[in-house]
RNA sequence: UCCCCGAUAGCUCAAUGGUAGAGCGAGCGGCUGUUAACCGCUAGGUUCAAGGUUCGAGUCCUUGUCGGGGAGCCA
């Protein structure tokens, strides 16, 4: 007896002798031969389940198997032979005649309270089950086309000559202006140091006020606070004295917002480098497209423009896309039949087409002249909505588009200054269902731009002395990008909520697991 | 954070302000090379929480908590 995986023993030979191991799916039992069990057996290495017929001349029949039940683990010694039913190609056959024997693992201690018993349950319970809810279908699948997605994101780096950087997790630098941070102290909340009435002049540093927050989320206690666990807590802000020399690092540190700016520096020297880790935000959001936690994976090109890096973006979905439908095809045919109707004609539409370039601009214009009646009103110099980005990519154009070049006042300081001296060099790809996939841009590599950028948004340029280093010694043209992963996710299998594709989401309220 | 909707059996949902219900799941039995199985029986409830209106509240009002959809922030 050999132990195979449910996919190998899927397509082993009939004939052979396997041992099977995994949880049960079903059971279902019948008087006929002297009566046998169909038991389907899942253990998660592929889409189907394995069916098992254990025969009643097993010593344990009455006693074990006719009593297992959704969720059980067990043990399965048999023979591998075509089955006699409809639904599935072969079966293992437990009879004491072939030496077959099924060993119970782990009972279910309480059917009736099994979580996830045999029936279809709403993504929302699901939720709440976390630790079990990878047990069903959806879940199953999901996450193998994450790892398969995850797997084709490096090898497709890997095979372009990108190398892997692993930038901080815990970040010093509030560069970013990304969004709200995660703050991380070992100070005592109970017992915050205080710099004292001379703060500033003794070797302390300044405390700069945590970017654009709202005080309902942030993660710092008011010293003296009312200890009900309703009581908001405010971070302290640019008044405030709190002694952060004392603190672990000995200064203000937060989770990442982005790994970008580390990675650049990575990049000027070993050209083409990518992130892929975790990422943070402590934005209140409450969608079913962001995350307080999640993946993201940021390219960055040296000797590189915003079209060398459109190309790669377009590329890279381009390559994950074909190997989810390659290696993926049983989850992928789930998704299709189940979650989407048509996503896998969806995806190859979007691997066959050339993605679309158009200028913000021309957006605008197009926008402008759709005759469409918009929440927002459409204006040069201002953001696109969701609804306009919705109407260009699913209505307008019907596919992928790459809209480039936007006005300087609503994109970020690095992003390089055109020579209108009215745009920046930016590119966000939108694709129909998800909107914003992809945004990026090429960076500005001349430091006196640079340095205008910095004061006309008020930021101090000592903050960024590292980052504006590069710009001193040895500065190149060079661009990147920030994909999503479980926005990629969700483009892929047709899921609707994000936090149905990453194992345990992190959201407001939203940390069980 | 804002707008809208919701919370009743393990799950999905019913129930004019007047006795708490069904389907699925679960347990037991029957039938059957079964596979969305089928038939019968049984068990299963602090109707999210705290107040309020009322002779009487699952139902109406207030506040809160949590969930969903949309928006903003963004990836």
């Amino acid at each position: 007896m050999s132990w195979l995986r449910v996919v190998d023993a899927l397509s082993a030979k009939p004939g052979e002798k396997v041992t099977v191991k995994g949880w049960v799916r079903t059971r279902r039992d019948s008087k006929a031969d002297g009566g046998l069990s169909f038991i389907a057996v899942h253990d998660g290495t592929c889409f189907d389940a394995i069916q098992v017929v254990a025969r009643a001349d097993l010593p344990n029949y009455a006693s074990e198997v006719a009593k297992l039940g959704t969720g059980c683990s067990i043990e399965v010694d048999g023979t591998l032979a075509a089955s006699q039913g409809k639904g599935q190609a072969v079966e293992v056959v437990a009879e004491v005649a072939n030496g077959g024997a099924v060993r119970v693992i782990g009972w279910v201690d309480d059917p009736d309270t099994y979580p996830i018993s045999q029936k279809r349950h709403s993504f929302e319970y699901l939720r709440e089950v976390a630790h079990l809810r990878v047990r069903t279908n959806t879940f199953g699948a999901v996450a193998r086309v994450r790892h398969c997605l995850a797997m084709a994101v490096h090898r497709y780096f890997h095979e372009k000559g990108f190398y892997w950087v692993h930038t901080p997790i815990i970040t010093g630098a509030d560069c970013e202006g990304a969004g709200q941070m995660f703050r991380v102290s070992t100070l005592d909340f109970l017992n915050i140091p205080h710099a004292g009435a001379g703060a500033g002049g003794t070797g302390v540093p300044p405390v700069r006020p945590m970017k654009d927050h709202g005080d309902k989320l942030a993660p710092w206690p008011t010293p003296g606070a009312s200890p009900s666990p309703s009581a908001q807590c405010p971070v302290p802000r640019a008044s405030s004295s709190i002694d952060f020399s004392q603190d672990f690092f000995g200064k203000e540190t937060n989770l990442t917002v982005s790994g970008q700016l580390n990675v650049e520096t990575y990049c000027c020297a070993l050209s083409r480098v990518y992130t892929f880790g975790p990422t943070f935000r402590a934005e209140n959001s409450n969608t079913s497209r962001h995350l307080a936690e999640f993946w993201m994976i940021e390219p960055e090109m040296a000797f590189c423009d915003l079209m060398g890096d459109s190309v790669i973006a377009e590329e890279l979905l381009k390559y994950v896309l074909r190997a989810v439908l390659t290696e993926r095809a049983d989850d992928m045919a789930f998704f299709n039949e189940r979650i989407e109707p048509g996503v896998i004609e969806r995806l190859q539409h979007v691997i066959d087409k050339p993605f679309l370039r158009i200028d913000y601009t021309e957006a605008v214009e197009i926008l402008r002249n759709s005759g469409k009646k918009f929440e927002y009103a459409v204006e040069w110099g201002k953001d696109l909505q969701s609804e306009h980005e919705r109407y260009l990519t699913e209505e307008h154009f019907k596919q992928p588009v790459i809209l480039m070049n936007y006005p300087k006042g609503i994109k970020a300081f690095y992003m390089r200054l055109n020579d209108d001296n009215k745009t920046v060099a930016a590119m966000d790809v939108l694709v129909p269902k998800i909107g914003e996939i992809i945004g990026g841009s090429q960076r500005e590599e001349r430091l006196e731009v640079l340095d205008r950028r910095l004061d006309e948004m008020g930021l101090h340029k000592q903050d960024y002395w590292w980052y504006r280093d590069l710009r001193r010694y040895g500065t190149v043209p060079h661009a990147g990008f920030g994909l999503g992963f479980e926005r990629l996710i969700l483009f892929c299998t047709g899921m609707q909520n994000i936090r149905d594709v990453i194992p345990f989401p992190r959201a407001p309220k939203q940390a069980e697991f």
